[in-house]
DNA sequence: TTGTCAGATTTTCCTTTGCCGAAC
DNA sequence: CGTTCGGCTTTGGAAAATCTGACA
């Protein structure tokens, strides 16, 4: 039961986040079309993510009828507010149903999440909130918060509360949270290709170029430029262009148009611009982004956002949010306040997962502190009385919540805070520039910028005075950027990383640190330029080994990028031949030079070389399924280290050897089915004690009570003790069998020479009939009853005996088959034998004990003569061919239709009727005598 | 607060070559 | 009387994955 309840509660959760995740992207559906009418891709995607919702809405269906079924969701998974009883509305995306064991729904508890509570007679302590008693359901002006999002939660004991942490993940679990990560995947390659045409559009690219000052202009006339060159370009749009969080906007979906015309916009927007502006001028450049996807790993604790909350009800992430970022007032005339919610969430682009609210809140928590410890420090007041209202929100943090310092996190966000505050000129900024320090990566604003900048849409008109956090979302996660290629960086040209966002040059290496502070993943960075897509997630994560295993099954991903690669390739000349000293250009194939490299085949050896050259980990852990190197205390026990060197390094104490020396062991059985198998006088690397006697060996042990100690151990081989399989050769038409008279045929390889494996059903009886040696063929075990059985799968015969079977084995299916077409017939005939014998009975029985069942029942069945023929004619005129003799000690009476007693009933096309719902066809005999035949 | 590690717990994977009796 | 076919019973240990708590 508990099982059950879980199972439930897990579904309604993977559903509510599979609504949620289509929302957002129906959400942004409506503008697709806006950028690219034609692109079909979109549509592809959005059926798809559909599917998901709704096939997770099936399997949550139960659980929703079972708690009344408030909860609509339509076809996409799109949540819809449904009236409850008492005025109250169910978010889907929110909602989150828990079962308690003992008691029920015997509780509900209500939060609202934008505070609003606050504002109407709740109080403002979200403990109040919290431990408010709706048992009665009738809950304080609710009525006039008709569309806030409100999460219900039936009350859990502390006790289920604590079983449900144990459960674990099933593998449905699995294959839906793989599916939805894939799903996810696509939709958001499919959006970076459009961002990413939207970048080619000649009028973004002319309108950028006429506000672009002229003496900018003059790079697009610099074939090589260098990082330097990009320095007053990127610090010109920086100022010019500020990054908005644009929750309360009408778009959702980046408008380039937009962006440019109000010269402000959302990351990705500005991004976008950016490389917008380097094509223009035409620079070779990509559009970058993370693609901060579902996890592949299934949730089932937090796929709710509120769950951190929920679970700590006094210091929750959710709480300290509230207080310190106020979030955007809602309109309670919208229709799309579910929408709304969201897209909040889209303002900071971070992943529908787990840890999405956590990162969320985490993000303008801290930047909050940091700009209200700031306010304190910068002496130019903060304008519209931010600082007021940011120390208030710092101060309310730090009573509920101490603030971090001193770790990784902390200082990045205090480098980005005062990247978006701290005072500094404009020449002084442009001189930096003008140094061109590619390390100087973190610029600072000029005060103009500053105060642009800190300009937070929904700040002046906060509701209950609290600010957010000034610059939050241009401080978030760098998601988006542009890659450059700088012809005269290195030797053959470099990808250099631009982010107009924060302001980085040349900042590859800084840009998971940042990430991570962000708790953003570095997943997949993929590269977008000419409707193609590249990953380039080695080039920006430096510690693999931590994302691999969130990563989708590479060769699922390889395929998907294999047509769109050669699109981006073709797009940023990365088929050209290169030449040498950092001199890109096209050149015609040169025959006679065989090596020669293309600009994208050199990133691959660059992102390779990153893939081979990663730096040790530093926990042992990590060296569990590492991709590069091992220790031995995490290898399995049919591994081993062989050669056993060379040591790269130490991690507490362990030596650490590469991968490539782990060498995997097998039984010789195993080996056998890979076509291998063990040299003469090889001893096994390994003996292992076997934990499952083989089913003989524990008969004969309880028999004598003395074991076999070859059969105690598993004796296990390596790759290097092997040679090809040498099955003996097939001689004289017999065919090499082992010591059960059979061949194992795990593949192909297994076959002994001159044989061949026949795999037709019953072809042994065409074998045995022809005195043809063969043996069955097992193919695999079949594991029932704790028991495994053999599986057999045709028969294995010599070749030459191939045709004669297959011939014989053809005449007698052929054979077979007419013996059953003539047994099915005979059968037929015998069963309308007794549907008329059981007819002409029933007629008897009906004339000579009442006449009134005739009329009352058989209405098909019309008077008849008794003398009916059964027959299979397919005449015009068809007449059944087996006569029942009417003995004449019935009374009949017969109908007037009857021309006579002795009459042969002839079915005329002509009488005939067919019933098209009941594929009856109805015969009838101009006496009256009608018969049905049901179609098969 | 976060990362690491060891131990505990849960889930998944691997194992691997019949017998008996009723019906036909 | 021989052949066919369905039901029987439902492992259990190791590895892998994941959780937990202690500690730095």
């Amino acid at each position: 039961m508990r099982r059950r309840d879980q199972s439930k509660r897990k579904r309604q959760s993977s559903g509510a986040e599979i609504a949620k995740k289509s929302l957002n992207d129906s959400d942004s559906r409506g503008h697709l079309q806006s950028l690219n009418d034609n692109e079909p891709l979109a549509e592809i995607s959005r059926e798809a993510v559909c599917k998901i919702p709704s096939h997770a809405n099936k399997i949550s269906s139960s659980g929703k009828s079972m708690h009344g079924g408030y909860i609509n969701s339509d076809s996409i998974g799109i949540a819809k507010c449904v009236p409850e009883r008492n005025d109250k509305e169910v978010l889907d995306p929110t909602v989150r149903w828990k079962t308690s064991e003992t008691a029920g729904c015997s509780q509900i508890s209500m939060r609202s999440e934008e505070g609003k509570c606050k504002g109407a007679g709740l109080g403002n302590n979200k403990e109040e909130i919290d431990d408010l008693d709706w048992e009665d359901g009738s809950i304080a002006n609710l009525g006039s918060t008709d569309n806030m999002p409100v999460t219900i939660e039936l009350n859990v004991t502390p006790d289920s509360a604590r079983q449900k942490r144990t459960r674990r993940a099933s593998a449905a679990d699995k294959d839906l949270a793989e599916l939805v990560h894939k799903v996810h995947l696509l939709c958001l390659l499919a959006r970076g290709r459009l961002i990413d045409s939207a970048c080619d559009d000649p009028l973004i690219q002319a309108s950028l170029l006429s506000l672009l000052p002229t003496h900018l202009l003059k790079i697009s006339s610099v074939e090589i430029f260098s990082t330097k060159d990009l320095h007053p370009l990127v610090s010109w749009f920086h100022n010019n262009f500020l990054v908005r969080n644009l929750t309360s906007s009408k778009r959702s979906f980046p408008s380039l148009a937009a962006a440019l015309e109000s010269h402000e916009g959302s990351p990705e927007e500005i991004a976008a611009l950016l490389v917008a502006l380097f094509r223009a001028l035409k620079l070779t450049t990509r559009f970058v982004s993370i693609l901060d996807v579902a996890s592949l790993k299934p949730d089932l604790e937090n796929s709710n956002p509120s769950r951190s909350a929920a679970s700590k009800p006094n210091k929750g992430i959710f709480n300290a949010s509230t207080l310190m970022v106020s979030r955007p007032k809602q309109d309670s005339s919208s229709p799309e306040k579910s929408i709304h919610f969201h897209q909040r969430e889209d303002a900071c682009e971070t992943s529908y997962g787990r840890s999405r609210e956590s990162k969320e809140c985490c993000t303008r928590r801290h930047i909050a502190c940091v700009a209200g410890d700031l306010s304190d420090r910068v002496s130019d007041p903060l304008p519209f009385g931010e600082e007021n209202n940011i120390s208030e929100a710092c101060i309310s943090g730090k009573s509920q919540e101490p603030i971090r310092k001193g770790n990784l996190e902390f200082q990045m966000q205090l480098e980005m805070a005062l990247s978006a505050t701290a005072i500094k000129t404009q020449e002084s900024e442009m001189e930096s520039c003008a140094k061109g320090s590619s390390s100087h990566s973190l610029n600072f604003s000029s005060p103009f910028n500053r105060l642009r900048r800190i300009i937070n849409e929904e700040s002046p008109t906060s509701p209950d005075g609290i600010s957010v956090a000034v610059g939050s979302i241009k401080v978030g996660s760098p998601l988006y950027w542009a890659e450059v290629y700088c012809g005269r960086e290195t030797l053959t040209g470099k990808w250099v990383h631009v982010d107009a966002v924060n302001f980085i040059i040349d900042g590859e290496q800084k840009v998971e640190a940042m990430a991570h502070a962000c708790k953003t993943s570095l997943r997949y960075v993929v590269a977008f330029a000419g409707q193609g897509a590249k990953d380039v997630t080695r080039r920006y994560c430096m510690k693999w080994h931590k994302i691999a295993s969130q990563r989708v099954d590479s060769i699922w991903w390889d395929a998907v990028l294999a047509p769109l690669r050669k699109l981006e390739a073709g797009a940023t000349g990365g088929m050209d031949v290169l030449e040498g000293h950092g001199k890109n250009s096209s050149v015609e194939s040169d025959s006679s030079n065989t090596f020669f490299h293309t600009r994208s085949s050199l990133e691959d050896i660059e992102l390779e070389t990153r893939a081979l050259t990663e730096p040790l980990p530093t926990n042992q852990q990590a060296y569990k399924n590492h991709q590069l190197y091992a220790i031995e205390k995490w290898l399995t026990r049919y591994q081993v280290l062989r050669p056993k060197g060379p040591i790269l390094g130490f991690c507490s104490g362990h030596p650490v050897y590469p991968r490539t020396c782990v060498q995997t062991l097998k039984t010789k059985e195993r080996w056998l089915r890979e076509g291998l198998q063990v040299k003469a006088n090889e001893h096994p690397v390994k003996e292992l004690k076997r934990s499952v006697k083989p089913y003989n060996v524990q008969v004969s042990e309880a028999d004598d009570g003395v074991g076999n100690d070859s059969e105690e151990y598993i004796k296990l081989f390596g790759k290097w003790q092997l040679e090809p399989l040498c099955l003996p050769h097939a001689v004289n038409g017999i065919v090499p069998k082992n010591e059960r008279g059979q061949v194992d045929v795990w593949s192909e390889k297994c076959l002994p020479p001159g044989t061949v494996h026949l795999r037709l059903p019953r072809v042994f009886s065409v074998a045995k009939r022809l005195d043809i040696d063969y043996a069955p063929a097992m193919v695999g075990f079949e594991f029932r009853n704790g028991r495994s059985y053999p599986v057999f799968d045709g028969i294995v015969v010599c070749t030459e005996f191939k045709d004669a079977i297959l011939e014989a084995f053809t005449e007698e299916e052929e054979r077979r088959e007419a013996e059953e077409k003539r047994r099915n017939e005979t059968q037929a005939m015998s069963r309308w034998y007794q549907l008329l014998s059981s007819i002409v009975t029933r007629q008897r029985l009906n004339n000579r004990y009442g006449q009134s069942v005739v009329s009352e029942k058989s209405s098909d069945i019309q008077p008849m003569n008794s003398n009916i023929q059964i027959g299979g004619s397919q005449d015009t005129n068809q007449t059944f061919g087996c006569q029942i003799e009417d003995t004449g000690d019935t009374d009949l009476n017969v109908s007037s239709a009857a021309p006579s007693n002795i009459h042969e009933h002839a079915f005329l096309k002509e009488y005939e009727s067919f019933d098209e719902e009941s594929s009856v066809l109805t015969k009838r005999c101009h006496c009256g005598f009608s018969v049905q035949v049901e179609e098969l």
